[in-house]
DNA sequence: CTGGAACGGAAAGCTACGTTCCGCTATAGT
DNA sequence: ACTATAGCGGAACGTAGCTTTCCGTTCCAG
């Protein structure tokens, strides 16, 4: 196997680093307000753990917020490179998002804690990609140009309400319901107009603010 | 105006059961959890108006759940009676499901009280309502077949869980997107085949037991 | 062999909530 | 006019659960 030498106290602990992030990233997904003890049971190490490695739980709550964003980030920056047909790059984009289940962590823990400059940059990075992203596909003509980008954010918070059994079963049914919506976003289809204005961003980032 | 004699003690209490009830609704509905206090506070009097009325917080619970049972019925039976075009009297029925909002009430409040008799006896009549309302839609040929009635159940969460501004905000998101739902679900249109299976039965009614 | 890094988990300290209780007010009945 | 009392406001109480600290223990590095 690739992992490091398994043994040793410094290889232990390195080990316990990433145990810890993966126990708090289930852990408050499911639960945005689970107590530590729960992160320290579902890591299989004790609290003092945790705490040597974060000050307070802010802080690893921003910790995983960030990774959160990072990996949206990602996710979104690998579908800006697919050049194929438009309508499965932006397709794949929003299947890629549902399944990095982001959109969970990053809504619900905003406003429960300080947001750091870094934070912000990569909130910002975030925003900017979603646009031009959604630009691309209106552009295309495969996108139904009424639908906005905030639209867009709102729909995958819709998508990360969906929870029913398992992470598997959820998965599945997000996907199920994705389907659904992505039939009612594809253009060219006949499509009613929608009632009401778009979000406004402000109205979105007003939830950044405790 | 058709209020009653406002004077007099008992008027009084007749006037706070009814505001009672409107503030615990808007306040567990924006909030599931909050506290016994809030109820209070928004209703404009002291919790010992509270206590008088309803044994414990897990009875007002209950109270709210069944009321937004019935409502859910009244709504569910109106749709039923409307013999007009067939897709509209099933949209007519998915807004005014909508409107009523007493999905978030009921699935959010599940599994934190005891359910009694009366509320199960009332969660089975909406759901056969449910049932009739989603089988006359496809055999009518206006809704496409592959989405189940319990998959409305869940589609019915997701617009719930929009909550952007206040109350009326919140409602104009919630048509825009239920619009948007409604466009994926007519036919006849050009639909792709839905991934996975739909929920069953058992995993929506798992989560009554806490 | 030993200093200390890393750890487990009990306990401290605190907050917030549900519920009770007491004193007050304004009516209804006489 | 008088009083018994239903209804009420909100302080006080008891408690459950949470974050954080603290201390004794283990086990590697030198």
């Amino acid at each position: 196997m690739t992992t490091p030498p398994m043994s040793g106290r410094k290889a232990q602990a390195a080990r316990n680093d990433e145990l810890i992030l993966q126990a708090a990233r289930a852990v408050f997904t499911a639960d945005p307000g689970a107590p530590i003890a729960a992160v320290a049971e579902r890591a299989g190490v004790g609290i003092s753990a945790l705490y040597r490695r974060y000050p307070s739980k802010e802080d690893l709550l921003r910790k995983l917020c960030l990774d959160g964003l990072h990996l949206y980030i990602a996710v979104s920056e690998k579908a800006l490179d697919d050049q194929g047909d438009p309508w499965e790059a932006f397709a794949g984009y929003m299947r890629g998002i549902v399944d990095a289940d982001s959109s969970s962590l990053t809504i619900k823990l905003a406003g429960t804690f300080q947001p750091t400059p870094e934070l912000g940059a990569a909130a910002v990075r975030a925003s900017e990609l979603a646009t031009r992203i959604h630009a691309r596909a209106v552009e295309a003509g495969v996108l139904r140009p009424d639908v906005t980008t905030a639209d867009i954010a709102l729909l995958f918070e819709q998508m990360a309400s969906v929870k029913l059994g398992d992470d598997e079963r959820t998965g599945q049914l997000r996907h199920r319901y994705l389907a659904l919506l992505l039939d009612a976003l594809r253009r060219p289809a006949s499509h009613a107009a929608l009632p009401g204005p778009a979000p406004e961003d402000a109205e979105l980032s007003a939830r950044w603010v405790p």
